[in-house]
DNA sequence: GTCTATAAATGGATAGAC
DNA sequence: GTCTATCCATTTATAGAC
């Protein structure tokens, strides 16, 4: 079902950690498709490569591979954060194009990210029975990335550069526009081609457009 | 985990087929919480308060009660498109605060409607790895509401009730609203209450009533 | 129509050899 | 560190009594 990615390295010194990284791999891989409960620790150890028994030698049992994926999910919040500044410091300049191309910037390499989308489909399928997978679910495409476009929407607001207006009413339409176009075409079980990307990125850049229009001052923006 | 809920009844009549809608039930009850496949026979019978031998009296095996679930969601889209035809009925007058309430109504009764709200929940989890159910899911929450705002909106343009502008760019950003604030606060594994309820209803006629001042012909309305 | 009993497969987890 | 072998609980599903 899954390969290993790497044969190269095969040293007996830090094969233990190297493995163990491995195995909560293959394990979000596969509980971001099954969910947690249907994927049985002889699939899990298949598609590492390993038999069933030796991920105990790694993690106490079966639970214990979810609390260290979700445990991951906390540093990736942290990562998202600090790469959604980066593609932000960008935006003081505010040029249409610019606006643009960060929205399809966040949804194409942070939440399209092979990592983070598969932690978002996980947390899909667990937050509906499972109250700390709710809570990261939220966090991470509703509080925080709303929590950061408020401060941006005021910083632009303070410097003239849009003009005045509610910065929490406006960071809610802006992500209500990004998580539309993410769970339009980026929810489902199909593989997502070439042609499903293009569909979804000018549908995004043309609710994005509209946006922006919107957040002129009505003279020199547009 | 889940108790039988009605005891009263048991006429040895019709009992056939009643038993079989409360198998139905129960298991989209167990499913859109913990999905499909973890949830066992054993429990599903207990819930219903039968054992899980007697299922097999009504049903195939477990694959067809899913098949059965989903059957009945394409009379469950019919249904919808019936109920919100008659919450749009009124739409021709387009009054700010009737505008305001269907977007409202729409996502109280029928997005958190008990039936279609579980069946989302259940789609939700299979879509990850079943391809009917998210097929069923995009027509659920995209595809059909879609058009029928375009058509709306197609609509009210041609009546000139709003200024002229792109209907399916509008019910685009219409939708994307309805779907941000009900996956904002009913998404997870949290109860919602009244106060929660409540603060979901406030925040969508906030972003609604900012959607309406935008359709406005820039004179009479708002 | 629901029950008991049971078959056959699969689940999580441990013991001990190498 | 990973293996084989094994334990025991639970799973889907069937057979047959009532």
């Amino acid at each position: 079902m899954v390969e290993n990615m790497e044969q190269t390295q095969s040293k007996p010194t830090e094969d233990k950690q190297l493995t163990k990284q491995r195995i909560l791999a293959a394990a979000l891989d596969l509980f971001s498709v099954y969910g947690f409960s249907t994927v049985s620790m002889r699939e899990l150890g298949k598609a590492v490569g390993i038999k069933e028994s030796s991920i105990y030698y790694h993690f106490h049992n079966k639970v214990h591979i979810l609390e260290m994926i979700f445990e991951e999910v906390y540093s990736q919040i942290e990562l998202q954060r600090a790469r959604f500044m980066d593609a932000l410091q960008v935006a003081t300049s505010f040029e249409r194009k610019q606006f643009i191309a960060t929205g399809v910037y966040y949804v194409e390499h942070i939440l399209l990210d092979n990592h983070l989308y598969k932690l978002i489909r996980m947390l899909t399928i667990e937050k509906q029975h499972n109250e700390k997978a709710a809570e990261m679910y939220t966090q991470l495409l509703f509080h925080w990335p709303l929590n950061h476009q408020e401060r941006v929407f005021t910083y632009m607001m303070n410097a003239g550069l849009i003009k005045q207006d509610n910065a929490e009413e406006l960071a809610a339409e802006y992500q209500a526009i990004i998580l539309y176009v993410f769970q339009k075409y980026f929810s489902g079980a199909t593989e997502f081609n070439a042609s499903h990307m293009q569909a979804a990125k000018r549908e995004l850049e043309q609710l994005l457009a509209r946006f922006y229009n919107r957040l002129g001052k009505g003279d020199g923006l547009s």
